[in-house]
RNA sequence: GCGCCCGUAGCUCAGCGGAUAGAGCACCUGACUUCGGAUCAGGUGGUCGGGGGUUCGAAUCCCUCCGGGCGCGCCA
């Protein structure tokens, strides 16, 4: 829940003379302790130092409480007390000025609240989706589009300058094989067997523009790659319009061809081949990946005279293109099914002199499309799958989003759209955002009776903020409106975006509950009305703030 | 055969070295003459796949077995 959050200097102990140095590691944490009772945070560090100091951890504990609650008398520190539990845990417990001031800048400064800056920004491509335009995405394809926005977002609100890139084939024999079934079902012939059979490739031959036959007629082309690469790129546009509505947008597309075509394949074999890193083996030449961790060599390049490149051999070249964008982390967002192609793409990247750990991958888990409880088997040529556009039709963008935002990426789904259907009315989307129109309302309800929430520059804000911070509702709920940008670290570091959709089913709770305990419109008490609608105030922008990492809507009514 | 991922409540999933293993759904019992009942309070439900080991402490780390998924083209 909490990030394991290394102390920094924790080595250098505050008891007299003698101490030895102790060598902390991220076995350290601070958390947020499962039972609020026990405060606003919770330290191992007395139990990893019991070790070294060969002294009981409840003893470590006492001390080091001791030292920090001499500090604690300053009025103005954030920790309000700080106690010792068995077997050795420091739970310290945040002061309600701590706490007013976290609502007062969320009020000043809404929309940077939950944005932070990790210790070392960085420049990051994140590709993903990149399936090719041979078909429209099914539900299989987007679960990289939802993982991969989500990802970008967070890494964004983490600090990061993050860049989307879409990858797509426009070389390989796939654009041909599309072709030449458009083609044939233009000429009423049986589609080829390594053809596609969906229905968009029936719309496909029906709205081929005749100029593209006649074209490939007069230059003497094979019709099936010039209407291959029509279709693909209408397949392509159509992708492009899915992933729009879904509110995922991509900042590069880059086609295989421009690869081939501006020398970076080449450029890349080059420099495999100056590093001394391939051989040629039965007239092909190989890329010696063994040599960095790999099971066996890759062949890069079919012939020996630079032509006939393989798809490995692409990749390559792209991952020198990328690098000469100046990006310092190259992210690949790839289905399970690509796992092994982790170490060759690592393998050439250190070839090539860059720091294979600046190359990560984050691998999907398979989603399982069922039907009555059975798998169906969805594929792009056989036209059977579920598209992206049907599940977003039948379930709406924010529960779709939900939905996949609330797995984790190694966690395989089985996704059975009726049930999908059936259960997208409980969604726990609908019951965060029905907190969040809750407050809007409430919001208006205060404004007709002429009472405004204290602007964040009011000088009483902070002593409104502070009378009311006693009352455990209010208690309750600003503590879980402070974890915002906690969660977003956490969810930066460990590239899992579940936590946050957690965190802000957990506020909204807390706000309920807070609803039920507190009436915020009260004339009889305007100071505490107002204390209050501030802090609904800050909840709001909590909630609506969570709702943009994850791409969901924040409604005023619903 | 080799490699990677996954087995946690009836279902879908969190937790990934700490304090009593959690949430949603489902099921059961309650709660409105006041700010939105798409709500709230409570309850039933678990050999954390099995077995060893490491540790003060294991769902979490290591070994092993069982079950499931995915890879192991000069395809893309």
């Amino acid at each position: 829940m909490a990030p394991a959050a290394p102390i920094p200097g924790a080595s250098a102990p505050a008891s007299a003379g003698g101490a030895p140095t102790v060598p902390v590691d991220s076995a350290v944490t601070i958390e947020h302790p499962a039972d609020p009772t026990r405060g606003d945070f919770a330290s191992n560090i007395a139990l990893k130092l019991a070790k070294p100091y060969r002294r009981p951890p409840l003893e470590i504990a006492r001390i080091i409480a001791a030292h920090v609650v001499t500090t604690a008398t300053d009025p103005d520190s954030p920790i309000a007390a700080v106690e010792v539990a068995p077997p050795g845990f420091l739970n310290v417990r945040l002061s309600d000025h701590a706490l007013a001031a976290t609502v007062q800048s969320i009020l000043r400064n809404p929309a940077s609240w939950g944005r932070i800056t990790v210790a070392r920004p960085e420049h990051i491509n994140v590709e993903f989706v990149s399936a090719n335009p041979t078909g429209p995405l099914h539900i299989g394809n987007a679960r990289g589009a939802f993982t991969g926005d989500l990802l970008c977002r967070v890494l964004a609100a983490a600090g990061h300058k993050v860049e989307r890139e879409y990858y797509f084939n426009d070389f390989g024999s796939q654009v041909k094989n599309i072709g030449a079934s458009v083609v044939a079902i233009r000429e009423k012939c049986d589609i080829p067997d390594d053809g596609y059979h969906g229905d968009y490739v029936y719309d496909l031959a029906r709205d081929l523009p005749a100029s593209v036959l006649v074209d490939a007629d007069r230059t003497g082309e094979d019709p099936s790659w010039a209407v291959g690469r029509w279709a693909s790129e209408q397949v392509r546009s159509g992708i492009e319009a899915s992933l729009d509505h879904l509110g995922c947008h991509f900042d590069v597309w880059r086609s295989e061809s421009t690869l081939h075509n501006d020398g970076w394949v080449k450029q890349a074999v080059d420099r495999l081949r100056a590093a001394g890193d391939v051989y040629e083996e039965d007239g092909a030449v190989v890329f010696r990946s063994t040599k960095f961790g790999d099971d066996k060599d890759r062949v890069i390049l079919r012939s020996t005279d630079d032509a006939a490149p393989t798809y490995f051999a692409a990749d390559i070249g792209y991952l020198v293109e990328k690098f000469s964008r100046g990006y310092e982390r190259i992210v690949f967002i790839w289905g399970e099914d690509h796992h092994g192609y982790v170490a060759r793409v690592k393998a050439a990247a250190q070839s090539l002199g860059f720091d294979r750990d600046a190359v990560q991958m984050i691998l999907t888990a398979w989603v399982r499309f069922v039907r009555d409880g059975k798998e169906v088997s969805m594929s792009k040529r056989t036209g059977e799958f579920i598209t992206l556009d049907e599940l977003l039709a039948e379930i709406g963008v924010d529960a779709a989003r939900w939905f996949f935002a609330s797995r984790a990426a190694s966690s395989g789904i089985d996704f059975d759209i009726e049930l999908a259907k059936k259960q997208s009315n409980e969604n726990p989307v609908y019951y965060v955002q029905y907190a969040h129109a809750r407050i809007a309302s409430i919001l208006r309800k205060a404004e007709e009776a002429g009472m405004t929430p204290p602007g964040a520059d009011d000088a009483r804000l902070a002593g409104l903020l502070e009378a009311i911070l006693p009352g455990v509702p209010e208690a309750q709920l600003a503590r879980q409106i402070a974890r915002l940008p906690e969660v977003v670290e956490d969810a930066a570091v460990s590239e899992e975006t579940h936590g946050i959709t957690t965190y802000a089913t957990e506020l909204a709770t807390a706000f309920h509950a807070f609803y039920r305990d507190a009436r915020v419109i009260d004339e009889t008490e305007p100071d505490r009305s107002a204390g209050r609608l501030a802090l609904i105030a800050a909840t709001k922008t909590t909630l609506a703030n969570a709702f943009g990492l994850l791409g969901v809507s924040a409604p005023e009514t619903m």
